[in-house]
DNA sequence: GATTTCTTCAAACGAACGTTTAAAAAGTAT
DNA sequence: ATACTTTTTAAACGTTCGTTTGAAGAAATC
């Protein structure tokens, strides 16, 4: 009864995407332990024994979901970086074409629709919250090689900046975005209807901005 | 066997306070679904059911273990905010002093102690993801008011600001400030040493310099 | 010291949890 | 059609959850 490795079949398949599809909204709205196998199992319209024939464990499953939806996101961070590099030639980027490519395909799949926008938002969110062993083994294998590439891109930019400070102030522009991502539907909440958080593609701007003028800022004139 | 009102013994309080200390950690840890009251009790070194006595509900007991931690800090926000209007006499704040009362005293209870550090950022990036409606609950109870008057400062700052640039302005300071306090522990996972996450005041000042730089950039040259 | 009130306790309640089982159903291959 | 594998199912497993009960313990009042 261990889960099978060999043939897929069809069917199995789209039960398996319905699977994942339920762990998704469900877990970013409660988190792993307010996550029933139960409901999930309900919200796919097949069996709880289903779920555990095709992931094992709950553990299992909630990792797989979140590889679905995090690597195209990561894939096309790299890509835009190597594009801008194409562009460039041998100059080094600017700080913010590299924030460009970090923020922009997590923003555009944010964007996508107004589910997936709150979805997504909320994924991010569980970041700040999980367990610690849950989340340092997914963050080791989603982000460690994406953190070192885009640190040692910013190296480039500014040469001389000790390796330090460079990380800080990187630290600083991931735990903004990721705060900005998550939170932005409080917006509405405090902004007594001033401000449109739906407008992806304005806070994506309002976001790059500020956290470029920051860094650039944090690193011309260093604390230590 | 409803909780009480009227007096309250010695050592009853203690008891009530153990427990109100246990939830905050696990709560901190773990979130609301990920506590369970019998371990709220035994960390607490007594009953479930004397938690259920003081306290009501499980909801009943995270809710006032919040407003034990959150209110202290509030009250110095608000103190700050006056000195500061005192020295100034007639003249509005710079973006730094505003925000300097707003960061300064989260950031000094989280550097009270080693414990009471990680206790209260996670606390802190627990507003990220706790469920909808019981954060709401809070954010109104805890964060209405003080966001008003803090928008309101920043208005007298910048006069001639539409208040939609405000609103959204500083809902990218709150959300970088939260995101930072909430992750700054996660600053040596990616730096490979290089940084020293203890350091809160240094964390402090790099945080204020980088949302006062990034609200007053964004608000003197605005997207609509 | 007896009475009353406040507090703690061990034990049990029904409900819901993740997981397992064994067999039926559905699909593939011969 | 038959044999074989993959997938789904209903039912049950033991455990743990938040909450309740009723009585004993401790402090205050008389």
């Amino acid at each position: 009864m261990p889960p099978p490795q060999a043939t897929l079949r069809a069917n199995s398949q789209k039960t398996k995407d319905r699977l994942l599809t339920s762990t998704e909204r469900l877990f970013a709205s409660r988190g792993f332990a307010g996550v029933t196998m139960r409901e999930v199992a309900q919200s796919s319209q097949t069996n709880i024994a289903s779920a555990h024939y095709h992931f094992g464990s709950k553990e299992g499953m909630v990792l797989e979901m979140l590889k679905r939806r995090i690597e195209p996101i990561n894939i096309q961070r790299f890509k835009y970086l190597e594009e801008s590099l194409k562009l460039a030639g041998e100059k080094a980027l600017s700080v913010r074409e590299i924030f460009r490519a970090l923020i922009l395909p997590i923003a555009h799949e944010i964007a996508k629709s107004t589910n997936s926008r709150e979805t997504l938002a909320q994924l991010v969110a569980r970041s700040f919250t999980e367990p610690v062993r849950f989340i340092e083994k997914m963050h080791r294998r989603f982000f460690g090689e994406l953190a070192e590439t885009f640190v040692n891109e910013l190296q480039r930019t500014y040469p001389d900046a000790p390796r330090k400070e460079l990380y800080w102030n990187f630290h600083l522009v991931i735990s903004s975005m990721l705060g900005t991502l998550a939170q932005h539907r409080r917006l509405n909440d405090f902004s007594r209807g001033h401000c449109d958080e739906s407008d992806v593609e304005d806070m994506c701007n309002r976001l790059i901005d500020f956290v470029s003028i920051g860094f650039d800022t944090g690193i011309r004139s260093p604390r230590t």
